[in-house]
DNA sequence: CATGAATGAGAATTCATTCAT
DNA sequence: GATGAATGAATTCTCATTCAT
């Protein structure tokens, strides 16, 4: 009956978020109930509705939230300072960073959701693509300055970037979504290592 | 030809699966309805329970089912001839005989019903893990034997497998799954053959 | 658990209709609610929307049905061998039949609904609307042809009907639909017969 | 002119009040929400409970003060200077103030309520039928001496009220309340002018 | 084989109401 | 006086599933 807790919560709205998010990235859109949103936020699903008008503007919100969480992780990715470095060094640097952002709970968290509803919701994706988008922008002007110096080998930048997320994507994919058996003991610096060489082998041209 | 008398009886069970697989690869699991199903099989949804106990027994044959209809890509993708080739052909021609497997729209299908799916049922990645790896092992073993013989560096398999299928799988997700904006046109080829020498200018050191 | 009962129900989906019609009529659209009317049909909520997709639709498919169930009566109001009598008789005859038709359970019911929900839904209104003024036309023939022969004085058919439908929809108003206490057993001939003198007086010039 | 010193406190019972009968009126009783008459009110929900305890008494409250609000307007129709005239003259002006005061907005309001809820709520109609009878009660003593006079054919009260207001009403609920097409351009006059002749050429007999 | 009819168990959502502040 | 936050009890609707025929 009574529809307070005595001590005044912090931030319902952002435990509605977080515990949102959390329930949908386990079971997707779909097979996440208000109610155990609700259960996992510790509140009633009629809490949910004062907050957020909809389940998909539950949803929506719970992702947008998280991508601002994520936000700082991301333009650490192109943070200015790494953009001193020389192309091998930055490359490498890159790759690391981009591994370990990727494997991170969180980050898979949302590639998990955006593979499940991405496909059939277009406007899932545009909330992410800006931000992405954005931040990798920078490393491409990196590079294509490089390119246009000689010191990296003229490319299409979008086959540039598959380059180098591909394997990293494929790896958390494999290991950290469907938990394939041969890869779930493989850590991420036996898979950068070798690919930082591989790729920059044969990206950096003259330097070898 | 056939002494049959009457016109070919239907493969029901065959159609409901092909309508199954279709649905479910477009909706997800959850939102795909067995009455849905039903309407694209061209049954009533009480027909689906004659051939099958559940929609998870549907789900579930419908996905064994599509495997065994890309069982021959797969292994076309091993094909004895193509291991006569030296390193270089050989590892060129199974890019672009993979990237063709990969961007298939069958392929393509069954590949966002385990990015969906597979986190939270390992028994239906378990489907086609087996399958992939029976076909796949059979390339490993090419590249062990090369790198035995120094023509190839010697690498973990695994990490093999993410360079190769990694920039592969990330441009089918970009491109076909969440249609990202800048993918959307970009041909196989446009990634193949610069993947193809980037990858083999650091597998392959020799020749260069 | 059984879905079925033994002997197989002769009309279901009329008798769905039948007990909508009366819980709407009773309770109004917003305060009848599926599960009530499933109760009055003895079905359970589920079978309303095997019938019917939705309870809006299930509200208008009630009201249509039953005004094709009065429709009858209605067409016997301009019923042609009436047509033969003179004025007085035949302005006699519609009274005391409309009198009759309106104080008739079903067609209170059906006022009450009218009157309840047509101010908030046109369309309501629209399907009686037809059915009642293809009947009333045919009253409004005889009198034209009655008005250009003299015999009845002429006047905008409008104001005609409200000069008789009025004073009957207002005693089935206060009586039977408000139950105000003074009407309450106000017999309908206790209005007929005076308004048919009263009126005709007005209405039926030299005859007095 | 008044001393009081801050700007005038709101009469926000009346507020809730006035806005709270709007939104009952336009959407019936169980459609309107408390919500929505807050929004109406400029108030929240939980401002309402502090006035009133419930729904149900705010909307009997609502429904009083309206009645109170038309209380002048109905006593006019009983005004003492009327009853100086002859019948014919004091039943002509009793009809044109009916079909005023009936076609008037806030009058309109409150018969669609009275219409839409009544039935169902017995009280409701108390509320009304004691100030209306009272009113009229004026009217029918004024008739009475006269048909004890002869100028007036005698005849039951009841019967005569539904003459008069039973076109009146009609033309109300068909033209305003229910919008039929036909009705929807027919001004007061245009019913009220023939009404009053004809009525009164069968209630007042030896004129004629 | 196949279906029409039906259902039980949820699911999202609404809403009058409460109460500490 | 007034409100923000919250809730319990409906309510509409969906859907996998059943089974007599």
């Amino acid at each position: 009956m009574s529809p307070r807790p005595k001590n005044p919560p912090p931030d319902r709205r952002g435990e509605i978020l977080e515990a949102a998010f959390r329930v949908f990235a386990e079971k997707g859109y779909r097979a996440a109930t208000m109610a155990e949103i609700a259960r996992a936020a510790g509140v009633t699903p009629a809490a949910l509705y004062y907050y957020f008008p909809s389940k998909a503007d539950l949803f929506r919100a719970a992702v947008t939230e998280r991508r601002s969480q994520l936000q700082p992780a991301l333009a650490a990715l192109a943070s200015p300072d790494a953009r001193e470095l020389p192309p091998r060094e930055f490359l490498g640097a890159l790759l690391r960073a981009m591994a370990d952002f990727l494997a991170d709970e969180r980050t898979r968290a949302v590639i998990r959701i955006l593979l499940a509803e991405g496909p059939r919701d277009p406007s899932l994706v545009a909330i992410f693509q800006e931000e992405v988008y954005g931040n990798i922008g920078a490393v491409l002007g990196y590079l294509e300055q490089h390119m246009a110096q000689g010191n990296v080998r003229p490319m299409d930048p979008r086959v540039f970037l598959l380059f180098f997320q591909g394997p990293l994507l494929a790896m958390v994919i494999f290991r950290d979504l469907l938990r394939l058996g041969p890869y779930r003991d493989l850590p991420n610096p036996a898979l950068v290592e070798p690919l930082a060489e591989t790729i920059l082998a044969g990206l950096v041209p003259e330097k070898r």
